[in-house]
DNA sequence: CCAGACGTTGTT
DNA sequence: GTCTGG
DNA sequence: CCAGACGTTGTT
DNA sequence: GTCTGG
């Protein structure tokens, strides 16, 4: 979960994180980030954390200054010697970091950072295929994912890398995957997670932060997914489709058939949209949040995407009716699952 | 007691 | 660096 | 997800 | 049969 994300835009549209409202101050390495719709793990990628905290992890507060950093996504602890490549740190369980053992009891107090994305891609398993989907904010603003980070001397040089955070799968996307990346939604949220002076030490570890790395839940910021090429799976592949709905594609095929045959069983839903909402949601009004889209594009789409495999059937239906979900009891916290805790600002 | 793991996901 | 497994 | 283990002791 | 490791 969330091996893969995309981040095309201008540096300059990336360090005004559109959709928040945060003041980052500068830019460490910027120029070893590429913007780019197909981001994997063991490349570069920027992320947003607290200046303070870069050594020793003092603890920092609100009033620090905030800075991007261009990292190396997949974490080497800073007692490492060599960059061990088998070790997967590409993502950390929330439910390990809340628990405070291992690997990132050290870091979790100190080193939290968040990681800008225009969205991230996943996987849909269905039988043998594995189709892509894109999700993203609603309103086109940045993402913000939690992430943590950390520092080793490797053969004299310093490396800076990151994790992200994942946790349960809200009940609106468990139809794709069951685990989801972190996404703060809020400035406020922002905040709380760069807070490290509420964490002190590496035995601390406040209820707020428990919430935050929560099942995504904010009705105030809605997300869309829908499936995307399947070229995205190639690493190092990169098309502005990759983005995109791949059904906008489709239209102008069809557009041709349509002509002679007719459409009939057409339940194609390649642009499922999901709002974290419940049954009803009032007249919910967003707040279009300051302007927040569009970048630079100079990239030529592959020449030949034909349709892939899966056209058809796809299943958004669950958006209401999460499949493994069969409990009535409202979740009780349980010492190591997730405690039914919403909302957070 | 010391060597070895320490992590996550799930083909892409 | 610290915990775990053998 | 499937293959393979599934146990305990701890002398040196 | 069920858990673990890869």
């Amino acid at each position: 979960m969330c091996g893969r994300f995309a981040l095309r835009l201008g540096r300059d549209r990336i360090r005004q994180v559109p959709g928040y409202n945060l003041d980052v101050d500068e830019w460490e390495n910027e120029d070893e980030f590429v913007p780019r719709y197909n981001i994997a793990p063991r490349t570069q990628a920027p992320v947003i954390r607290h200046r303070g905290a870069a050594d020793g992890g003092e603890p920092t507060d609100s009033s620090d200054k905030m800075i991007m950093q261009t990292m190396k996504w997949g974490l080497v602890p800073h007692w490492s010697k060599v960059e061990d490549k088998t070790l997967s740190t590409t993502n950390a369980r929330a439910e390990n970091l809340v628990e405070g053992g291992g690997m990132w009891g050290s870091l979790r107090g100190s080193k939290r950072c968040v990681i800008p994305v225009q969205g991230y891609y996943e996987w849909l398993t269905k039988g043998k295929q594995k189709l892509p989907h894109f999700t993203k904010r609603k309103d086109g603003g940045l993402m913000l994912l939690a992430g943590l980070y950390d520092s080793a001397v490797i053969d004299g040089r310093t490396l800076w890398t990151f994790t992200i955070v994942t946790t349960s799968a809200n009940s609106s996307f468990s139809w794709l995957h069951d685990r989801q990346p972190v996404i703060l939604s809020s400035t406020s949220s922002v905040l709380a997670w760069l807070d490290t002076s509420t964490t002190p030490t590496n035995t601390s570890w406040t209820k707020q932060l428990t919430q935050l790395v929560q099942p995504y839940s904010d009705k105030n910021v809605e997300l869309e997914c829908y499936q995307v090429p399947q070229e995205v799976g190639r690493v190092g592949t990169e098309s502005e489709t990759f983005i995109q709905p791949i059904k906008s594609r489709k239209d102008g095929i069809q557009a041709m058939f349509m002509k002679q045959k007719e459409v009939k069983r057409k339940r194609e839903e390649d642009t499922e949209v999901i709002g974290v909402k419940d049954e009803d949601d009032g007249p919910s009004k967003r707040a279009k949040t300051e302007d927040a889209d569009v970048e630079e594009h100079d990239e030529k789409p592959p020449k030949k995407l034909k349709a892939e495999g899966s056209s058809s059937g796809f299943k958004p239906s669950s958006s209401s009716q999460p499949p493994s979900q069969s409990q009535e009891r409202k979740p009780k916290p349980s010492p190591t699952k997730e405690k039914g805790i919403p909302e957070t600002t």
